[in-house]
RNA sequence: GGCCCGUUCGUCUAUCGGUUAGGACGCCAGGUUUUCAACCUGGAAAGACGAGUUCGAUUCUCGUACGGGCUACCA
């Protein structure tokens, strides 16, 4: 096959964008971009009863959220209605198809019996090969011929071939009894004009592969390479469901996760390049394949998300990480940052983003910028502040005035005071953190001091002196 | 019920007949340190089970068990 790749994300607008669809788009979005070929996006909307535009539009925010970005239009399924029942048509005036009368009463009382004797519930119209001359006035679906005899083969990329019987396959309906065409023919009507090469999709439409050729093959058409990826499991092996917790892709922006260690997480479950656990969407692109996907289904761990997400803050831009995390606070419901604590948030990135593995974590440890005085110490921090640390403190500020305000600076002046009080430095250092951010879990007490500047670090360690932590615990 | 797919440390995975079965996350221990974290070092930890094929199986075949999917006039 040569040309261009095509590949497509083809969810059903019923609810927000789903953790394991956000993967299948991924794979698709990496396989495309990294051949130089195109993504597409097709809502398929043809179920109107539950699809909604707030869906389509969760789904939108989801894959602008990850940067999954496509190619053209959105493409709705349901606007090619037309397009799709022409198909059956051209299939029926072939005799690749035909009406059927069954009514569906008929079908499910069959389907009872068949069940309760323990035979095949392939249902088997008996107006297959009946004469058009004793077509009944009355309603009817369209279904497709499927083949009786022999096999059909899915050369799947990912599972390997798999071998259906054909006599496994029902005469599938094309056309509702309203006219209408069914999901099972539109994605292959869809996938053949918008020219999809590739159809990378979750397993449970393995089965549906074997259907979908049968119209393939009726059309003529080509059919495109499969690869079907397992579906993502819970922690507990069982498939991913809301009692696991988040689901949706934006709960996952929502509780701080940055978009690139996402992309690498979820690119790395259920596929691999060698030993590589971390690496950049450059390099994802680069090495992401079908044949480095597995075939067992993985599960979803927190833990291992967040270790690949702290190594992304670390290595991420200083000024981008701050747009992503005035995102996150909105996308989080939380205030929105003042234009003063934006720029202080910014100098002081450099020591906050090697150390978080999301962004309430790196929220957490710019208490020291985000508090304003007078700093309301926290337990631990209040702790740290009684009548001892509180001599230190006084005795230290005046010391710090004169510094010359550069890390070696300060450094000389601690250490100096340290060794003339026979002090160790650990002892200054907890009244230190609590005095400048009024919490335990800081960064670096000189980073503090470097970044909120010496008139505001002067004022926070005169406050905390006269701290009366006996009277107020915290 | 029928058909299809899957099964390597707790988790994600490497291995493409011959390895002390490797890495990562997590966990445990020690070190360092400015508490926590981070960091460094070390450690425990795996081929579902049973048959075959083979000089040799985690790797190939079959069976069993367990998990998952499909079996709609849903997508």
């Amino acid at each position: 096959m040569t040309g261009q790749v095509v590949t497509r994300f083809a969810p059903s607008p019923t609810g927000f964008l789903h953790i394991g669809g956000a993967r299948t788009a991924l794979f698709n979005w990496l396989y495309a971009r990294g051949r130089g070929g195109k993504f597409l996006l097709r809502i398929e909307d043809t179920d109107r009863e539950r699809s909604t535009p707030e869906a389509t539009q969760a789904i939108l925010d989801g894959m602008a959220w990850l940067g999954l970005d496509h190619d053209g239009e959105v493409v709705s399924q349901f606007e090619g209605a037309a397009r799709h029942a022409e198909v059956a048509h051209e299939l029926l005036s072939q005799g690749k198809a035909y009406k059927c009368f069954a009514t569906q009463d008929e079908i499910a009382t069959f389907r009872e019996q068949a069940r309760a004797e323990g035979k095949s519930t392939l249902y088997q119209s008996p107006w297959r090969d009946a004469d058009p001359a004793s077509h009944p006035d009355a309603p009817f679906v369209v279904r497709i011929k499927a083949p009786r005899e022999g096999t059909t083969v899915i050369r799947d990329q990912v599972q390997g071939d798999v071998t259906i019987r054909n006599d496994q396959l029902d005469d599938m309906v094309l056309l509702r009894s309203d006219g209408t065409p069914v999901y099972m023919l539109a994605v292959v009507v869809d996938d053949h004009d918008m020219g999809v090469t590739h159809v990378i999709r979750g397993d449970d439409h393995l089965n549906n592969a074997a259907r979908q050729m049968t119209i393939y093959e009726a059309m003529g058409w080509d059919v495109p390479v499969w690869a079907h990826i397992p579906l993502i499991h819970g922690p507990d092996g069982k498939k991913l469901s809301k009692r696991h917790g988040a689901l949706g892709a934006q709960e996952y922006q929502a509780m701080g996760y940055p978009a690139a260690g996402m992309r690498n997480y979820l690119a790395r479950l259920g596929w691999s390049h060698g030993d590589d656990e971390y690496f950049t969407d450059a390099q994802a692109k680069d090495w992401f394949d079908l044949d480095g996907i597995g075939k067992s289904p993985a599960r979803f761990d927190t833990k291992k998300l967040e270790n690949i997400c702290g190594q992304h803050i670390a290595v991420s831009d200083d000024a981008a990480l701050l747009q992503e995390i005035t995102e996150y606070l909105v996308a989080a419901n939380e205030p929105a940052l003042s234009d003063a604590k934006t720029v202080l948030l910014r100098d002081g990135m450099y020591c906050l983003k090697d150390r978080a593995k999301t962004f309430p974590e790196l929220i957490v440890k710019a208490a020291f910028i985000l508090s304003d005085r007078p700093l309301v110490p926290d337990e631990k921090a209040a702790k740290n502040l009684d009548l001892v640390s509180r001599g230190i403190l006084k005795e230290l500020t005046p010391q710090l005035q004169n510094a010359s305000w550069s890390r070696d600076g300060l450094e000389a002046v601690t250490n100096d005071f340290a060794e003339a009080n026979e002090l160790k430095f650990g002892k200054m250092a907890g009244p230190l953190r609590a005095a400048l951010s009024g919490r335990a879990m800081t960064p670096s007490v000189f980073d503090m001091m470097l970044v909120l500047g010496r008139d505001e670090t002067i004022a926070r360690l005169t406050d905390a002196a006269a701290y009366n932590a006996e009277s107020d615990p915290g």
